[in-house]
DNA sequence: TACTACACGTGACGC
DNA sequence: TGCGTCACGTGTAGT
């Protein structure tokens, strides 16, 4: 139990209204030199832990555990729809020349700014693995297509659909079902379909 | 402070001899209870961590701050070229459709026994340029899709959709709107549809 | 020798 | 009450 001896001198020191630093007697006490180390330590790693979970959109608990359990199912996801992605794009021929390593990831980094404009996403749930999903979009050839496309690959099934096209817009109302606990992906769901349907008109 | 306080209470029952709420049989030593709860705790976390890590693929040093780091990046990287991906493909009026096997990936297309089955598709006009679309078929992820692409294909505008799905059946019902004399290709696409809905299980 | 990264046991807090 | 989670200070290997 040096720990506590160790307690009692620090609150020995305290205790005798010495509140110098340290006030080191003798011998320096340093008990631990590591000891700020060893904080810092501890926060750096903290503080990397909570911004991984503000990465994650879906994140369950309040936990370190959970948090990398959310990080890694995430990571899963993406890199599975990343797969699929460059999948779907290889399945077409490409068009014009562009560049085309193809070989996947490395940053090709699109332009990509001024993403400005009126969309509108609602996912409510309805029951235990219904929900009940209204957009509104600007009306784009192929965006209702890759609306489905995501939502199969979230693994929710449409079972009606509802559409009406007005001046250029559509408003579109879903009722999906999912397998299992849809909730987790939902929040997922629901920003992968707001990215498509703001991303509609700056594209082509 | 009250931390000092406990670990003085703690030692104040060691010294004075009261044992307290506890009442420890002379020794036993309290050590502790959730020791091993503690090492489980810890033993999970270092598991998720070292899973994470299996998840990146580059990982620069191997430590648990690195880890995190690198996973952090990682997923911006990640998220970055799903965005990316996913506007290249948007980009692409996907203009394919006809033969052409192409490459195309490797389909994770079920087997699919043959079924032979039943479809239905009734186009009528219902004015110059509007056209009423009804069609019964086979419930598959990617059927719809197909159905729109070729929709779209033929130069056919989408106005409104009703769909509803039932054991394993989708009825769907549009209302299409031509640019012009639609009349000379309203059979082609009849055709072209009913070719989806017949091959839903033998196709692709 | 000093610095880094880790695992450990422990008290405290919340349910 | 116990159980899970956390932060803390410390010991200790690897460089």
């Amino acid at each position: 139990m040096d720990f506590i001896d160790a307690v009692l001198d620090g609150l020995g020191d305290d205790f005798c209204g010495q509140p110098g630093p340290p006030e080191v007697p003798a011998e320096t006490r340093y008990k631990s030199k590591n000891l700020d180390a060893e904080r810092r330590r501890r926060n750096k790693l903290n503080a990397k832990l909570l911004a991984l979970r503000a990465l994650v959109p879906n994140i369950t608990k309040m936990s370190k555990e959970s948090t990398l359990t959310d990080a890694i199912s995430y990571i899963k996801q993406l890199q599975q729809q990343v797969l699929e992605l460059q999948i779907e794009l290889s399945k077409i021929p490409d068009e014009d020349g562009e560049k085309q390593g193809s070989a996947s990831s490395t940053e090709t980094m699109a332009p990509l700014e001024t993403v400005q404009l009126q969309g509108k996403v609602e996912l409510n749930p309805i029951g235990k693995t219904k929900y009940h999903l209204e957009m509104i979009y600007k009306n784009i050839t192929g965006a209702f297509t890759r609306l489905l496309e995501a939502l199969h690959r979230m693994g929710a099934e449409v079972t009606t659909v509802s559409s009406v096209a007005f001046s250029g817009f559509s408003e579109t109302v879903f009722c999906l079902e999912v397998k299992d606990e849809g909730v987790i992906h939902m929040t997922e769901l629901r920003q992968q379909l707001l990215a498509i349907v703001l991303n509609l008109n700056c594209t082509i």
